[in-house]
DNA sequence: AATCGTCTGCTTTTT
DNA sequence: GCAGACGATT
């Protein structure tokens, strides 16, 4: 072993005989199957300190996330094993701000100019409902978001729009890939997808990458979809050192395009590898991985593997029946609340985890009922509000003049008399012209059709816009500054108030618009991206505003989508029914592997205890739907479960002369349990 | 231009 | 049961 500082030496020492293989392998394909909570972060970025400890120069190294809040996790766990200096140097980015960089820096190559917007979501759906208005299908019946969903899937296949517009749909991808180069903007599957194309189609730049990335990580790889393994063959053609980490149980993304197969047939992609296994669990008892085992062990085509722990058997699994969703979600707040009362256990060491966002409102109540604090994964994001799309609408266009989508949202925001029928006219002229809505705004020709009141409001409008880009593009400005001065010359802000219907709710809005000024500051204090690097930052990580906000002490209510990768000391996971875990959506699909998948992560998830519902009646669309247990419910090892018919409990006699009351009873029955 | 009412139609959602 | 979309109303 060549020298190794000390505290390196350490965390060698901390690592068991698989861990310690898989850090150690430095060279060639490399696959690593890392169970649920069997130190997978921690291998990743000892393996990251190793190869720094053996002489390969940090730049050099390339680890690849899906969320931000991955990658910063792993470069905090880094920056205790290596110099502050070297970290730094290392690139740990999510696969889309990847692509923006390597974009960024060569996608005129393709046509595009290097200034391009990134469209979310929204963005992307506006553009489709406007092309299906204005164009290929007035009258049929499309519906947006099965358009935005087929054109996602097929760019996820790596399918360039196709030739023939025989059908509808196909007639509206076309047009919304030739209207998003036209508006110079890109929306997320177009980062992966010209990212390929532009590696595959330019050996310079291919070169160039190939060369700053010799070592390439990739975590969570049974995630990853079709593109996504294009681009890491791409980059790791040269070298090979490519190290992949994933679990195929834990794959549940396939609706989104992710391909298990990707790491089923890892040798088929990447030849020879070498396989390690980590199957020591660190995180639940074995009560817990027993039932998990119990339960993944039906799914057909799966790298087998078996979890164990050192830890304790533990307590058993609880399954309770439960009369309907309201008794569960009273049940489960009230469990809560006993065992964080008898056995001192803080709040933030309780989850609750459901298949639908919509079972979280019943525990919501209860949990309010009781005052007990909790935290609300998901829902509604900062950048989905109005006031926050707005003032970004406002500085993409400094950025992006080109972007009609962004121009759009702003043009008549706050009123300034550029009313419907003007902006219609506007974009008829840019369609004639072939130019952008923003040329056609102060184009000679186009404004000498109006009347002389729009035509002044029109150039009132662009000239100010021009003005504000110009100072932009002056070096050494302070783009917070300048973003907010033209917030305040629109008066936006002023207005955005005054159609607010409570003063709480204005003060909400403006608190949120001078959060992106202090968000903007502190990017430039931090970063030389300037408003662009600020405006890809933000696109491209949406929860970065949550993290700040949340407060850390509460119950955890969450998806069991977003719980992967979590952990909690106590888990209710509740609506065990049959058509809601499995949905019935799966079914009829075919994808009941993938559920049984997602109820193994939920299971996983637990680290001591592990409590699970169902309802024999469940309130569904505002009635009631009679409920059975789901089948997998009957998959799991029956030795480690104990069945509570919480019904049965409430019936039994109840002596008189007890001071005990009849929940306190309950309590301790479930509590033996 | 903004607001109100009625209709519809329903998983999950790292970027 | 509720949000989101759309059309009618002032």
């Amino acid at each position: 072993m060549q020298f190794l500082p000390p505290r390196m030496r350490f965390r060698l020492f901390d690592l068991n005989p698989e861990q310690e293989k898989a850090v150690r392998t430095i060279d060639g394909p490399l696959l690593i199957l890392a169970g649920a909570g069997t130190g997978k972060t921690r291998v990743i970025t000892a393996r990251v300190a190793y190869l720094i400890a053996q002489g390969v120069a940090p730049e050099h190294i390339l680890a690849v996330t899906f969320t931000n809040k991955a990658a910063n996790e792993m470069r905090e766990r880094l920056a205790t094993m290596v110099e502050k200096e070297q970290v730094k140097r290392v690139t740990m980015s999510t696969f889309h701000a990847l692509c923006v960089r390597i974009l960024r820096g060569g996608i005129d190559r393709l046509g595009y100019k290097n200034n391009f917007s990134i469209y979310d979501e929204s963005d992307q759906l506006g553009l489709i409902k406007k092309i299906i208005t204005r164009t290929a299908a007035r009258d049929e019946k499309i519906d947006p978001h099965l358009a935005k969903n087929l054109i996602s899937k097929a760019k996820n296949n790596g399918w360039s729009a196709p030739k023939d517009d025989q059908t509808l749909i196909s007639a509206v991808f076309t047009r919304y890939q030739v209207e998003l180069k036209n508006l110079n903007a890109v929306d997320f599957d177009d980062l992966l997808l010209l990212t390929v194309k532009l590696l595959a189609e330019h050996n310079e730049v291919r070169a160039k990458w190939q060369e700053r990335f010799r070592y390439l990580m990739v975590d969570e790889f049974q995630d990853t979809n079709r593109l996504q393994l294009e681009l890491v063959s791409l980059i790791a053609d040269a070298h090979k050192n490519v190290a992949v980490v994933g679990d195929d149980d834990q794959s549940i993304y396939g609706w989104r395009g992710a391909e298990v197969s990707n790491i089923l047939e890892f040798e088929h992609h990447f030849p020879n590898p070498t396989v390690v296994k980590l199957e020591q669990n660190y995180r639940s008892t074995n009560a817990i991985l027993g039932t998990a085992n119990s339960l993944i062990k039906n799914n057909p085509r799966r790298r087998a593997k078996q979890l164990w722990s050192a830890h304790a058997s533990g307590e058993n699994v609880r399954v309770v029946q439960m009369p309907d969703d309201r008794e569960e979600a009273k049940f489960v707040a009230e469990d809560i609340q006993r065992r964080n009362f008898a056995e001192n256990v803080v709040w933030k060491n309780f989850a609750v985890l459901y298949r639908m966002n919509a079972q979280s409102r019943l525990i919501e109540e209860n949990l309010r009922r009781l005052h007990i604090p909790y935290r609300l994964v998901g829902g509604k994001s900062f950048f989905d509000r109005r006031e926050i799309k707005d003032v970004l609408a406002y500085a993409t266009c400094l950025l992006n003049a080109d972007d009609d989508v962004s121009l759009l949202r702003i043009i008549n925001t706050p009123a300034r008399g550029i009313g419907p029928a003007v902006v219609e006219r506007a974009l008829e002229h840019s369609v004639h012209a072939k130019c952008s809505l923003f040329k056609s705004l102060q184009s000679p020709d186009f404004l000498e059709t109006l009347s002389v009141r729009a035509r002044t409001a029109i150039s009132e409008f662009a000239g100010m816009l021009d003005s504000f880009e110009t100072r932009i593009h002056t070096p050494l400005t302070d783009h917070a500054e300048i973003l907010r001065e033209l917030i305040t010359k629109t008066t936006y802000l002023d207005d955005l108030k005054r159609t607010c219907k409570s003063p709480d709710e204005a003060l909400d809005r403006e608190n949120n618009v001078q959060n992106i000024f202090n968000d903007l500051a502190q990017y430039q204090q931090r970063s030389s991206g300037g408003l662009q690097g600020f405006l890809d930052e933000v696109s491209l990580d949406q929860d970065r505003e949550k993290d700040k906000e949340d407060d850390q002490h509460g119950v955890t209510l969450i998806t069991l989508h977003a719980a992967k990768g979590l952990e909690f000391p106590h888990v209710y996971l509740i609506g065990l029914e049959e058509d809601l875990l499995p949905h019935s959506r799966s079914k009829i699909e075919g994808t009941v592997d993938e559920e049984r998948r997602l109820l193994y992560v939920g299971i996983t998830r637990a680290m001591s205890t592990l409590t699970m519902s169902w309802c024999r009646t469940r309130m569904k669309f505002g009635s009631a739907a009679p409920g059975h247990p789901s089948s997998f419910i009957k998959e799991l090892a029956p030795e480690l479960i104990e069945h509570v018919d919480f019904v049965k409990l409430m019936n039994t006699p109840v002596q008189e002369d007890t001071a005990k009351s009849r929940f306190a009873q309950l309590r301790a029955a479930l509590k033996s349990a």
